[in-house]
DNA sequence: ACATGAAAAGTTGTCAACAATATTGATCTA
DNA sequence: TAGATCAATATTGTTGACAACTTTTCATGT
């Protein structure tokens, strides 16, 4: 019989898939947003792999937590297509399909250079001074080529456009996507894969400081179109299923 | 003349707090999507109205289900911002502060006139038609003064129009957005509110038909403007905390 | 009559046991 | 040995009981 020891919080054992990597002090009060939290940080710097099983007993000696919290935080990222949940099976870190990956970008397509339009026409000066840094650290990271953190900081700075409208609301949203797209690019990345690609974020940053808005929808449009012409959409891979027209079965 | 698919509803009286006003006959399985939707419609047709208790035990009466569907379904439109749940006291229907609805407002004004004008620049001739087809609807509800169907069709142009470029993740998040500025005319509406004035949702039809993606996408921001200038944001109602401010008390 | 405070009732939050399903592993057969 | 069959194990899904908290009711004293 397997004994249920809840509440030892601190130095649980880790495995090299565990998303508790970057080992923080859990805080005093965990609830699901926090969880949901720390994963979507594990699925934008790489640590969790699409596919990942996500099982209910780790995460809950992960976080020192009942079952039910980390159910609930489950359901959340299950609704926003950051993880999949099969019934009897568990939770697993979405792999999005190539059809749900060019959803994606094209939202972000759609979406992203409206908002950068919004912030070039109008940004209260801290944001800025905001977005400044952030490149900085991003150009700091590549000097080193500290990769994940540039991973990581090359999704960001997208949220932080969105955040830069001063609209949490837009934040979210694009945030959410963002998230996805950092799972897309695992998949779909080619060798080359330059997740965004160098001077790129300057440039957009420029053209918003200068209050270019035409420019800077613009060159948030194209940076998009270049991150997702970098990515390998073709093959349609075969589901589960297929493996009967594969075959010929039909 | 228009023919009407879903036609009649049987009136069955109901209390008036009831979700389940429109009667439906319940699936076989009730799960939380089944859920989520059926409150998102009763929000959208202002049956449900802001700050509206939501019993978890008349919610298992209703679905006839356990707690803990009900539980799960409260989870995930509380994180949609739909329900706020407060600890120990229960899930309410949300009732946005003035800030919140200047930021949903703003959102909107800021994507929708994106999405519509890529859905101009390109749109398979089905969801043309879906369009015109959903206007005859309105004006239909209009001609009969049947209010409530007026309303929630207003809310659904929108929801219609994000769906017409074909991408699902769009029209989530207007979906989203659109329940919840339901609720906000509901609170914030003046007495002369106008949700969707008349015939705007046909000329934005018109420009889209044309292909006019600047047309579009400039009616739309403006139709959104007219209806946010037609509510009434002015006075931040006091929360809780405000009373020390209010007596001169800090 | 009013305010105060304690008990009662009702609702939500949490947990643990149990049921249902999936996965693993051993055994058997051709 | 490869494959199939079935028991053993592990994981997830569900339920009901109980704890924690809030709201209501009611008794008491001024």
């Amino acid at each position: 019989m397997v004994k249920r020891k809840r509440g030892f919080r601190k130095s649980v054992p880790t495995d090299s898939t565990s998303i508790e990597t970057a080992n923080k002090a859990l805080p005093d009060r965990v609830d699901e947003a926090y969880i949901v939290e720390r994963i979507y940080s594990a699925v934008m710097e790489h640590r969790l792999p699409p596919a990942q099983k996500l099982s209910e007993l780790k995460l809950c000696e992960a976080f020192g937590v009942g079952r039910m919290r980390v159910r609930r935080a489950l359901l959340l990222l299950s609704d926003q297509g950051i993880v999949e949940l099969e019934a009897n099976r568990g939770a697993f870190v979405a792999s999005p399909s190539p059809k749900e990956a060019n959803e994606v970008f094209d939202a972000r397509m759609v979406l992203e250079p409206a908002i950068a339009r919004r912030v070039a026409i109008e940004t209260p000066p801290e944001y800025l001074a905001m977005l400044r840094q952030h490149i900085s650290l991003e150009d700091e990271a590549r000097e080193y080529s500290r990769g994940a953190d540039l991973i990581r900081l090359s999704g960001e700075f997208h949220v932080k456009v969105a955040l830069a409208s001063g609209n949490l609301i837009l934040r979210r949203v694009i945030r959410e996507l963002v998230t996805r797209s950092s799972l897309i690019v695992g998949l779909f990345g080619a060798s080359n894969h330059m997740d965004c690609p160098d001077g790129e974020h300057s440039d957009l940053l420029c053209a918003i400081e200068r209050g270019d808005a035409d420019t800077t929808a613009s060159l948030m449009f194209e940076h998009l179109r270049k991150i997702k012409d970098g990515l390998d959409l073709a093959p349609p891979r075969p589901k589960e299923g297929d493996l009967k027209d594969i075959l010929g079965l039909r």
